[in-house]
DNA sequence: TTAATTTGACCGCC
DNA sequence: GGCGGTCAAATTAA
């Protein structure tokens, strides 16, 4: 397999893409300000703005990351070409390693792909990305309580998107969702209209978010479907049901389970940690804890992971502490 | 009818 | 040889 260099990537592309990452985090940036003005107001005078300021923020952040995490630009473990090099000989049966291409009953005949960047998230609940998924496969794993399920992007025969995510319930107590998101996504799909903003302009005392902007890499960007096994950002967060094994059915049926506070709900455009943040507004309801902690595969345990706790972030906290810029340098690796 | 999910089989890697 | 990742026919759902 053929694996791409930094040299071989254009210069160009990589400096367009670290520079629309800035961009969308200096978006942050400046949003971040208006809300810490606006913050600093009474709460009567605020209105329900906080609530797009902050969906904003994290928009911009997602963005940013989904950028970084698409990893090009820094990265040389992604397999290159067309989706493609890699797709052509799985399923060329003439070109492929397949022993009995003639048989009907043929399954399975595939070529494992090297190792592909990857990114986890852990999540209490069943958390939106955003993107297209389909599910391919679910697998007992040794010495693990809940199946694994395997998603690829829906778009990868259409467009040739080799991303890929694994999903599996965790054993720790509470039961957590493990989302391993290997690869990026390449398909057009993940330009997103202008995210909408929350139902509710009020946000929980009992939320927290945890979200961790150490590494490089970045949860995808998204954008919502509503069919079969797209999540929606409704549904992920207000869905708590941990003991349940993490069936396709689940995932894609867990609507089944989410109360419909707004007619328009699940037609947001949302993305991933902003989700949490939206999704607290409704899963506050049942009590949930909404919590995502987000590492690249590069950096090791979760102990040493710096994290934002979302509530100190937004309520009540001084936005001069956040030392943006830093942030910005650490995620470019610079 | 179309698209997504299920599930057994197959194959690469360790 | 076993485990885990992927394929694809069969099944199910919209």
């Amino acid at each position: 397999m053929e694996y791409c260099s930094s040299q071989a990537w254009p210069e160009a592309v990589r400096q367009s893409s670290v520079g629309r990452a800035k961009e969308e985090l200096i978006i942050g940036r400046d949003t971040m300000s208006e809300l810490q003005t606006l913050l600093r107001k009474a709460p009567g005078e605020r209105g329900s703005s906080e609530v797009d300021l902050t969906n904003k923020v994290l928009l911009a952040i997602d963005t940013a990351l989904s950028i970084l995490n698409s990893g090009d630009w820094k990265f040389c473990d992604v397999p290159v070409g067309s989706p493609s090099s890699v797709d052509q000989k799985m399923e060329d049966p003439a070109g492929g390693k397949r022993k009995n291409p003639v048989s009907k009953d043929r399954r399975g005949g595939y070529k494992r792909r090297k190792v592909a960047q990857t990114w986890t998230k852990l999540t209490a609940t069943q958390v939106d990305d955003g993107f297209a998924w389909r599910k391919y496969g679910q697998k007992e794993i040794l010495n693990a309580k809940h199946p694994r399920n395997y998603f690829r992007c829906t778009h990868k025969h259409d467009q040739g998107c080799q991303a890929t995510k694994q999903v599996q319930i965790t054993e720790e107590e509470p039961p957590m969702y493990r989302t391993i998101y290997m690869g990026h996504h390449t398909c057009r799909d993940t330009i997103r209209a202008p995210r909408l903003v929350s139902d509710s302009d009020s946000y929980p005392d009992d939320s927290t978010c945890l979200l961790n902007f150490q590494s490089s890499d970045a949860s995808p960007t998204t954008r919502k479907q509503g069919y079969g096994a797209f999540f929606t950002s409704s549904i992920s967060s207000a869905h708590v049901k941990p003991e349940s094994d993490l069936t396709a059915h689940n995932l894609s049926r867990s609507s089944e389970y989410i109360p419909v506070q707004s007619p328009d709900l699940t037609s947001f455009e949302s993305s991933g940690p902003s989700n949490m943040l939206a999704g607290t507004t409704s899963g506050s309801e049942y009590g949930d804890v909404i919590s995502g902690v987000y590492s690249s595969c590069n950096t090791a345990s979760s102990d040493d992971q710096q994290s934002l706790n979302m509530d100190d972030f937004f309520v009540g906290h001084d936005f001069e502490d956040f030392q943006f810029d830093e942030e910005l340098h650490q995620c470019m690796g610079t």
